[in-house]
DNA sequence: TAGATTGTTAATCGATTAACAATC
DNA sequence: TAGATTGTTAATCGATTAACAATC
C-alpha cells in the first residue's frame, strides 16, 4: 500500500513542517502528550488554521474534539521530511567555526550526526576536536561514499569555499551547508545554502528604520 | 519632498532586495556599470519581472533601452534598506563561535561592524581576538546605550542564551541574531533571527528524499 | 530610425484564512 | 448529550508573471 501524497505540495508547507516539528519536540520535553492546532498556533505564530491544513496534506493525523498526539505527530512528520532515522554529515574546516559546529549540539537531538571532520592543514590532521578526529580533505570523497554522506557543511575561509564545495559534489554529497560569505555554484541535483547571517539582518534593517522614522517624526 | 513609498510592501519584496544588492555588489566588484533585469535575472534566479516590478514599488532607478547603473541602483536600495551606513553590533560569547564570527569579513563589506565583544568569563575579560579586547557582559548596556548599537549577536551556550537576549533587551538592542538553539523570547519591539542550520536541512531533506526514492525506483 | 529594455497593466497562479459540518 | 476540535470547503487575499506600450 503505497502512501496517497498530493502531486504537489507548496514548498511554503514544506519549510513550515520543521517549524511545527521544533514546536512538538519542546512540547514532548515539557510532558505534553496532546496539542491542539491553536496551541500550536501559540508556539509557532503560524495560524491555526494553516496548520490544519498544512497537515492534511499528508493525511490526518489528528482526533476531533481532542487534537493531535505529540508523539504520533512527531513521528509523521519526521516520516515525510525523511529525519526518522540519523543522517550523517561531513564537516570540513576545523578552525574556530568548524570547532563550534563540531561541538553543536543542535544536530545531534535533530537527525543529523557530524560523521567526519576534514581540514587540509597537515598540522591539525590526527588532532582531535571534541569526539572527532580530524581528517586529511583528501579522504573526503573515501570516507563519503564508503558511508553514503550526502549532506556537508562548509567551515573554511572564503577563498577556499569553491575548492571544498567542488569536492563534496565529487564526493556525491547532495546538500551544502556553506558557511562562508563567498558564491559557490554547484551541479542541479546538489542544493546550496548560505548561511548568510548579513541577508537577515539587512531585511530586518528596513523595519527598523521604519519602525525609528515613525518613532522620530 | 518627501519620498514616495506605497503604504504597503510585500514581505517577498523586502526579502529579495538584499539578494539584487548581492549580485550587485558582485557586478560591480567585477567592473560592470550597467546591468539588465535579464542579467539580474540570471545571477538571482528571480524572475526578470518581478525584478523590474519589485524595483517599481520604491521609484525607477533604471533606463529604458538600457538597463540599470549598477552604482546608482546599489546606492538606492542601500537607501531603501537603510544599510548607507554603517551599523554597529555587539557580540556576546568570545568562544570558538563568537571568534569565529568576530573574524568573519562577510560584516564589515556590507554595512555593519562589530562594535564590541563581550564574555562573562573573568579569564577572557581583556583578552584580544582580532582587533577586539574582550569585555565584560555587565558593560554591555553602558556601551551599547552610548554607541547606540541595534543590533547583537548571541554565541554563547544555549542554557546561556536567554540571559544573554534579556541583557540585550535590557541595553536597546532591537535585532537579535541567535545562534544557540535555545529559543528564546523578546518584547514586541524587537526581532530575533534564529540560525538554526538543522531548520534548513530537515527542510531540504524532503527534497533529497522525494529525488532518491524516484531515482531508486 | 531600429533595437533594446524598462515600467506597468492585467491575468494567472497559489497561498492563506474564516467558517462550519463532521465527529471524537 | 454537550463541548471541543479536526478536516475541508469556499472565499479572500496577495504574489507572480506574461505581455506590451512607453521610451531611451
Amino acid at each position: 500500500m503505497t502512501e496517497l501524497v498530493q502531486e504537489h505540495i507548496p514548498q511554503g508547507v514544506i519549510e513550515r513542517l520543521p517549524t511545527y516539528l521544533s514546536a512538538l519536540l519542546q512540547l514532548r520535553h515539557d510532558g505534553s502528550s496532546t496539542a491542539s492546532s491553536a496551541q500550536l498556533s501559540e508556539l509557532t505564530d503560524v495560524n491555526a488554521a494553516q496548520i490544519r491544513r498544512d497537515l492534511a496534506y499528508f493525511g490526518s493525523f489528528g482526533k476531533r474534539g481532542v487534537g493531535y498526539d505529540v508523539g504520533v505527530l512527531i513521528e509523521r512528520i519526521q516520516r515525510i521530511l525523511g529525519s526518522d532515522h540519523s543522517h550523517r554529515i561531513a564537516l570540513v574546516g576545523a578552525g574556530n567555526l568548524g570547532s563550534a559546529i563540531a561541538s553543536y549540539d543542535g544536530f545531534n537531538a535533530r537527525g543529523f550526526q557530524i560523521a567526519a571532520l576534514f581540514d587540509n592543514d597537515p598540522g591539525k590532521v590526527g588532532s582531535r576536536v571534541g569526539d572527532l578526529v580530524v581528517r586529511d580533505i583528501g579522504d573526503l570523497a573515501r570516507l563519503a561514499k564508503q558511508q553514503n554522506i550526502r549532506f556537508g557543511v562548509v567551515a573554511v575561509p572564503s577563498d577556499a569555499a569553491q575548492d571544498v564545495v567542488d569536492a563534496m559534489v565529487d564526493a556525491g554529497i547532495k546538500v551544502i551547508l556553506n558557511y562562508t560569505p563567498s558564491h559557490v555554484t554547484v551541479p542541479d541535483d546538489c542544493r546550496v545554502h548560505n548561511t548568510d547571517p548579513v541577508r537577515e539582518l539587512l531585511h530586518t534593517l528596513y523595519y527598523l528604520s521604519r519602525a525609528e522614522a515613525l518613532a522620530g517624526a
